[in-house]
DNA sequence: TGTCAAAAGTTGTATAACAGATAATGGAGG
DNA sequence: CCTCCATTATCTGTTATACAACTTTTGACA
C-alpha cells in the first residue's frame, strides 16, 4: 500500500487504530495533534482524513472535546454476512436488480434518438477504457446512468444516483473493491453491455431487462464468487 | 438554514454551483481560491468541503489542473424536471412499482418475528388513523417503510427514504396532494394493505409482491384518474 | 468535602508560504 | 499563417503558525 495522498494514509491509519486498539463506539481517539505526530504528517492532513471519516459516519468530532468513534468500520464483507443486515455489496445488487432491470426496459420503450446516442457514446467510452486501462469503474457507471437517464423518469435517476452515492460511501469505509479482473472477464463485461445496448436500440423492452439482469448477476459473481 | 460549520456550507454551496451552473461531468469547477472568495471563507474550509465531495465521488481533484465534476450530485428533482417527460408523481409510481413490490417479496421471505410485529403495529396505526382522521398519509408511509425494513437490506431502505423525501418535497412545492378521499376508497385502501400484510405473514413472496403491485396501481388511479 | 474559577487540552478557522503538477502564453522558426 | 517549445501563470498538495471557541481537568478556597 502506502499509496496516494498523505490524507489517504491517515484515513487508513486511523481506521487501523480503531481496529487494533479495539476502540468501542463512543471511545475517544487520539487528538489531531497526536495523530499528526504518530503518522509524521501535518495536522491539516490528519484533519482531512477525520473529515472524511466523519462524513462516512465512522467518527464524530466534538469541538473542544475530541473525535469519537461513532460506528465501527465494517471489516466483514462477503463471507461474514450478519443474519439481520445484508452487506452493502449484497444489498446493493438486490436493489440494482429490480431498479436497473426495469430502467433498461423503460429505456428501450421510451428512449429518444438523442438518448440512444448518449448511451452509445457511453458504450464507446467504456469499451475504450476497458481495453486500455482495465477496471473502468467510472465508465461502467456512466453507461448504466445513461440508460437510467433514457427512462425519462427523474425519480429513477434520483434513486440511481442516491444508491451509488450511498454504496460507494459504505464500501469505501469497508474493504477495497477495486481488484483487477482477469482479461476474459473484461471481454464478458463488454459483451454483456453490448447486449443491453443493442436491446435498447431495437426497443426490445423484455430483452433489455433480461440482459441487464444477466449482466448484474454476472457482476455479482465476479465481485463475490 | 445556514447551519453548521463553514465547511458544511461550502459543501452545499459547491453542490449548488454544480446544479445551478449546470456543470456537466468532466467540467472544471472554480479553483479553491476562487471558491473561498465566493463564499467569503478561507481556502482551508473550501478544501475540507472538496475533500468530502471527492470522498463522495462527486468531484475529483487533479493536481495542477483543478477540481472536476465526476458524478452529478443526487439530483434535486426540480432542476431537471423540464427535460424529463414524466411528472414526478407519475415517475415516483413507476419506481415504487419495482422497488416496493420486490421489497414486499423479500420481506415475506426474510422477515423476522420482530419485524412482523412492527409491520402489524404499523397496520393497526394505519387502520385507526384512516377511520378517524381520514387521509393518514404518514401512517401509510410508515407501514410501507416497515415492510421495506423487513427486507433486512439497508440499501433498499436508503433508496425508499430518499425517494419519499424527494417526492414529498416536489409535491409540497407543487400543487394539491392531500385531497379528501371518498369513504369507499378508504375501505379499499385498508383491504389492499391487509392483503399485503397477510401475504408477508404467511411468507408468500409472490403473493406479497402481487398485492403490493395491485395496491400501488389502485393508488395511482386514485391520485390521477 | 463541595464549589467554582483558572488552566490545560482540543477542535474550528484563517493566513502565509512553498512544492509539485498542469495549462496558457508567446515568441522563434518553418 | 502555422507548429513547436520554453517560459510563465495557475492550481492543488502540504506544512507551519496563530488564534478563537469550547470542553475537561485542576486546584485553591470556603
Amino acid at each position: 500500500m502506502q499509496e496516494g495522498r498523505l490524507a489517504d494514509r491517515a484515513y487508513a491509519g486511523i481506521i487501523e487504530i480503531i481496529n487494533t486498539e479495539d476502540l468501542e463506539i463512543g471511545n475517544r481517539l487520539p487528538s489531531e495533534a497526536r495523530l499528526a505526530e504518530i503518522f509524521g504528517i501535518s495536522r491539516t492532513m490528519v484533519r482531512e482524513a477525520l473529515v472524511r471519516l466523519a462524513a462516512d459516519g465512522i467518527t464524530e468530532a466534538r469541538r473542544g472535546a475530541g473525535s469519537f468513534v461513532k460506528r465501527r468500520p465494517s471489516m466483514r464483507l462477503g463471507s461474514h454476512m450478519q443474519m439481520m443486515d445484508l452487506s452493502a455489496t449484497m444489498g446493493s445488487y438486490e436493489v440494482r436488480f429490480v431498479l436497473e432491470a426495469e430502467a433498461a426496459r423503460l429505456a428501450a420503450m421510451r428512449r429518444s434518438v438523442e438518448q440512444m446516442g448518449a448511451i452509445q457514446r457511453a458504450m464507446t467510452n467504456l469499451r475504450k477504457a476497458l481495453v486500455s486501462t482495465g477496471p473502468a469503474h467510472n465508465e461502467d457507471m456512466l453507461l448504466h446512468r445513461a440508460i437510467v437517464l433514457a427512462t425519462a423518469n427523474p425519480v429513477f435517476l434520483s434513486c440511481f444516483d442516491h444508491m451509488h452515492e450511498e454504496v460507494d460511501r459504505i464500501m469505501r469505509a469497508g474493504v477495497d473493491i477495486s481488484r483487477s479482473r482477469p482479461p476474459e472477464a473484461i471481454g464478458a463485461m463488454l459483451t454483456e453491455h453490448e447486449m443491453i445496448v443493442e436491446a435498447i436500440k431495437v426497443q426490445d423492452g423484455d430483452g433489455a431487462a433480461l440482459a441487464m439482469r444477466w449482466h448484474l448477476s454476472q457482476g455479482r459473481k465476479r465481485l463475490m464468487p
